[in-house]
DNA sequence: CCCATATAGTTCAACTTTCAAGAAGTGGTC
DNA sequence: GACCACTTCTTGAAAGTTGAACTATATGGG
């Protein structure tokens, strides 16, 4: 649905040109795979989802292993809602458990067990590899370089979103 | 986790570089964005998920609005197991019916009904100006064939992903 | 001090995705 | 024509996500 002359009460609607259309599939297509490839990796390797090794891998270049709920979903790019699941499940494993925030009575701190430590240090060669074979391997440096500026251009223009939900400008 | 100077028994894992570990995050921010963007978009304007949406798309292109459940997995990238949930979905709000397809018993068409049709061609032009905006309208017409190539290069790589759940080749 | 309002985080219900079966049909082989 | 391997699609339960409602604490006036 993109090439088609338009069909209701629009006001020229700006299609996207055939390049354009085959530019945003091969994205899709990418993104999609790469995607799932990424989770199905990490989900047989360290046993959760790309995202929740995303958690782990933040809470372990923060200082003290630990971070400020909000502070992780923010980095994180989720919702706080979505946090609280996922830490209550990886508290579950074992792998980050949960601390009362000193100066602040509402917060909880997230924090990165030994057990997550180690589970992060098994799992990560394997992870690395899978990114630089999918990627690294595959692009030219000046691609590297190209998509790199593209990614930063793409997130720049998606900040600022708003859309009724949870905070407004948390995610 | 892509740069710690390794840990445990492991045969010279190839760490990313800084350089490229900023382009990874940056590809990860920004699809992550970019996904939850159009989603959001989506299920404001026509009540459904990107990939909800993505499905009447391929049936709308197809001759008789109408395609094998299979072929339309395929095409749009997922298992045929949540294929069959997003179709019983998609029937529920009568976008799609199903029919049982004349020379295959075991085979079921997905078609598009004329209420699919009409709520795509309702959220289609907001759906491409999303598109546009956020991707199209952002880059320079070099980085549009940048991207377009690069993504064709990382999907290249990723297509005969096994790993054991449905169909090895299917997904 | 007391209030209104904002923030931190959790919880609930509805929905989506995944994985592992399972029911049904096809096609080739002997 | 009975068997066997394979394909097609569905189902059910578990896991994950979402948006909204909710609890508790914090903060800045009056």
């Amino acid at each position: 649905m993109t090439t088609a002359p338009t069909g209701g009460g629009e006001r020229e609607t700006r299609w996207l040109t055939d390049d354009e259309q085959r530019v945003w599939r091969a994205y899709l297509h990418a993104t999609t795979l790469f995607d799932d490839h990424l989770d199905r990796r990490l989900q047989r390797d360290a046993g959760m989802p790309h995202i929740y090794y995303g958690l782990l891998v933040q809470l372990s270049h923060a200082p003290g292993r630990s971070k400020r709920m909000t502070e992780l979903a923010i980095d994180a790019k989720i919702t706080r809602s979505r946090l609280s699941h996922a830490v209550a499940r990886l508290e579950k494993n074992g792998w980050v458990r949960r601390e009362e925030c000193p100066s602040d009575k509402r917060g909880q701190n997230a924090i990165l067990t030994d057990a997550g430590f180690a589970v992060l240090e098994k799992a990560a060669p394997g992870h690395v590899e899978t990114v630089r074979q999918a990627m690294f391997d595959r692009l030219t440096p000046e691609q590297v370089e190209q998509l790199g500026e593209i990614m930063r251009v793409l997130a720049e223009g998606l900040q600022p979103e708003d859309s009724g939900a949870d905070l407004p400008w948390l995610r």
